[in-house]
RNA sequence: GGUCCCGUAGCUCAGCUGGAUAGAGCAACUGCCUUCUAAGCAGUAGGUCACAAGUUCGAAUCUUGUCGGGAUCACCA
């Protein structure tokens, strides 16, 4: 809160006045009060000390002594040790309430900061359906580009698909070979489903053609390279870089099944984008950079033609930018579109990619690379890296089948959410459609706070035998809490009361203890913005949802008889609901009314 | 082997720009529904913050080393 800019100043001058010695204002920082001490904030002293020359309690007493003569916020102190505990006047949090209390979009929603930023999240393959792992990284990016939103920035939401290459094509030759024409309409499976499925086809065959092979003494090296079906792939992929009339069909069918069949759990998901681009239309920039590179001398050839950037003075390797046969990789095509982006988008401030921690190594690299090339913008790039979902057994593989399925974890979510809800059976006056939203949004309320309370930079554990609660710190606990809420508010009825919120006295314990947590929200959603991680706002919602059970269970809301008091904790609790919402928005998370 | 990341309660995670007696949830055990939704609340138990040195008034947090786990270093994507 603004409070502790202006203490902050106080103790600064405090320091300059008592002990004769200037100091930053913002050198003085404030800490939370541990619960067991009166207090609603803490100076730590023992920096001072060596200014005062004294102890650290007289001088932290000292300090007490001026802000409480000082500032009209400081209603007392106490001292612990080095510790200076501040109590503020019933006035800063009255203040504080009535001055937010019914501004629905508290602590976001700030002035705009006119940057653009772009961000990358999801960019699946075409070749495979999506797995928890997507799960967690399109979360990720819906998140943080709500994060960034409510921070003032405005956010290109931007998603790259990997639609060509080796992988794609191996699933179109085993379609035409073993497939019998079969399509999603035919079969009733879901396309990116139907196109994995040939993927894992075509590496089933293939690993016993190379058995076969080896079983005449080909070593595996020549057997993998004499195998009739990787030829065969790699003739496919020739001629649709030539554009073969016949094979680019196949490519538009197939790639059109996935994309049905992503957009399917994308919409589940509740992911969007602004903007899509195409491997396919994009793999082949990158090279005229790799020209200006060379006339720069950022770059150098081998005699083989190859192209290379020398990073070892950074402390890296050499890394190839054109093979000696003239094609591109990887790398030289991030490079293009980075650059392209940056034309496409003028205005451009930042470029954030959402990909897993495994490509480390690469981000360093491409943007090293830009740098060297002399991009202006090459510093506003940013990998927004995250953990690997893991499972008990290690990582997860789609080759050897061990991946959590995206559909089928949502729909075991929603059946989760729908046992439970018919368990307790509290859901008699709703419709049909009614319950089924409601499954949906608790299951899926369950599943993404789960991934989201984690620290991105964090790898994260999810044990499939276990699932994923619904008690404790859950997502469907907030949205318990702000159910319960919504009943209060439906019978409290219109707050046609507000004026009496004008006389408000003092607070109790727990009234008050609710307001301080509320006024934080602001800064963690500055906080979460900053430094990405939307776990931030998923531990304070919590620790919201938590403090109001308790305000719930400990204080009469409509059961008090006293108006005034009625009418102002009917007010804290629609200011509440208002935060549990706004924060569950950030999360991506919707919140239902009733469950 | 080089580089990078990680080791906190039985399990999953907070805390890490150094600050008080290291916090939650799950699992276990106790209480609380005739009163605003018990997906809740209150409580008990559970820790050598991997280990060892160092820096200092103070270290889970910073430095170094050791051990353990992971990622990455392709004319793959």
């Amino acid at each position: 809160m603004k409070i502790e800019v202006e203490l902050a100043k106080l103790v600064a001058q405090a320091i300059n006045n008592l002990f004769n010695y200037p100091i930053e204002e913002g050198l003085v920082t404030f800490q939370k009060t541990r619960l067991e001490f009166e207090g609603d904030t803490t100076l730590v002293v023992f920096p001072f000390t060596k200014v005062s020359k004294k102890s650290p309690e007289e001088t932290a007493k000292e300090i007490g002594e001026f802000l409480l003569k000082n500032s009209t916020s400081v209603q007392k102190y106490n001292v612990v040790k080095g510790f200076l505990n501040l109590m503020y006047t019933d006035a800063v949090w009255i203040d504080f309430f009535i001055s937010h209390y019914n501004h629905h979009q508290f602590g976001i929603n700030s002035i705009p900061t006119g940057k653009t930023i772009m961000l990358e999240y999801s960019s699946p393959n075409t070749n495979k359906p999506l797995h928890l792992g997507h799960i967690r990284n399109n979360l990720l990016g819906v998140s943080v580009s709500r994060l960034l939103e409510a921070n003032g920035h405005k956010v290109v939401k931007a998603n790259l698909i990997n639609d060509r290459g080796i992988h794609i094509c191996k699933s179109m030759l085993a379609w035409q070979q073993w497939g019998n024409g079969e399509t999603p309409e035919l079969s009733g499976m879901k396309g990116d489903k139907l196109v994995g499925k040939y993927y894992v086809e075509f590496d089933k065959k293939y690993k016993t053609e190379v058995t076969e092979l080896m079983a005449k003494g080909l070593t595996k090296e020549e057997a993998e390279k004499k195998s009739l079906l990787m030829q065969q792939a790699q003739e496919m992929l020739r001629k649709w870089e030539v554009g073969d009339k016949e094979v680019r069909k196949t490519w538009e069918m197939m790639n059109e099944w996935v994309y049905q069949g992503f957009n399917v759990t994308y919409n589940l998901l509740g992911v969007s984008f602004d903007k899509i681009y195409y491997e396919s239309n994009t793999y082949l920039l990158g090279k005229e950079v790799v020209e200006y590179g060379l006339q720069k001398g950022v770059l150098f050839k081998k005699e083989d033609g190859s192209v290379w950037c020398d990073l070892t003075a950074d402390g890296l390797d050499q890394k190839l930018l054109l093979r000696s046969d003239g094609t591109s990789v990887y790398m030289t095509q991030d490079l293009g579109t980075a650059i392209k982006r940056f034309e496409e988008y003028p205005l451009l401030n930042q470029l954030i990619y959402t990909v897993g921690n495994e490509q480390d190594y690469h981000f360093r690299v491409l943007f090293l690379i830009l740098q060297k090339l002399g991009y202006q913008w090459a510093k506003e790039c940013y990998h927004l890296s995250y953990g690997m979902v893991e499972l008990p057994e290690g990582k997860m593989k789609s080759r050897e089948g061990t991946v959590v399925d995206a559909d089928d974890l949502i729909q075991e979510m929603i059946e989760t959410a729908r046992q439970t809800s018919e368990e307790l059976g509290k859901l008699d006056e709703c419709t049909e459609e009614e319950k089924n939203k409601l499954y949906y949004t608790i299951g899926l309320g369950a599943l993404k706070y789960f991934i989201l309370k984690v620290d991105p930079k964090k790898k994260m554990l999810f044990n499939p035998k276990e699932s994923i609660d619904f008690n404790g710190n859950t997502g469907p606990f907030i949205q318990y809490t702000y159910a319960r809420i919504c009943s209060i508010l439906r019978r409290a009825g219109e707050p046609a009361y507000n004026h009496l919120l004008l006389n408000i006295a003092n607070f109790t314990t727990e009234e008050k203890d609710l307001i301080k947590c509320l006024s934080l929200f602001p800064e963690v959603v500055k906080k979460a913005a900053e430094e990405y991680n939307p776990g931030e706002v998923a531990n304070y919602i919590y620790d919201l949802a938590k403090t109001y059970n308790h305000f719930y269970q400990t204080v009469p809301i409509l059961r008090e008889s006293d108006e005034m008091l009625k009418s102002i904790r009917v007010e804290i609790s629609r200011f509440t609901a208002s935060v549990i919402k706004n924060g569950m928005y950030l999360l991506g998370i919707e919140v239902p009314e009733r469950m």
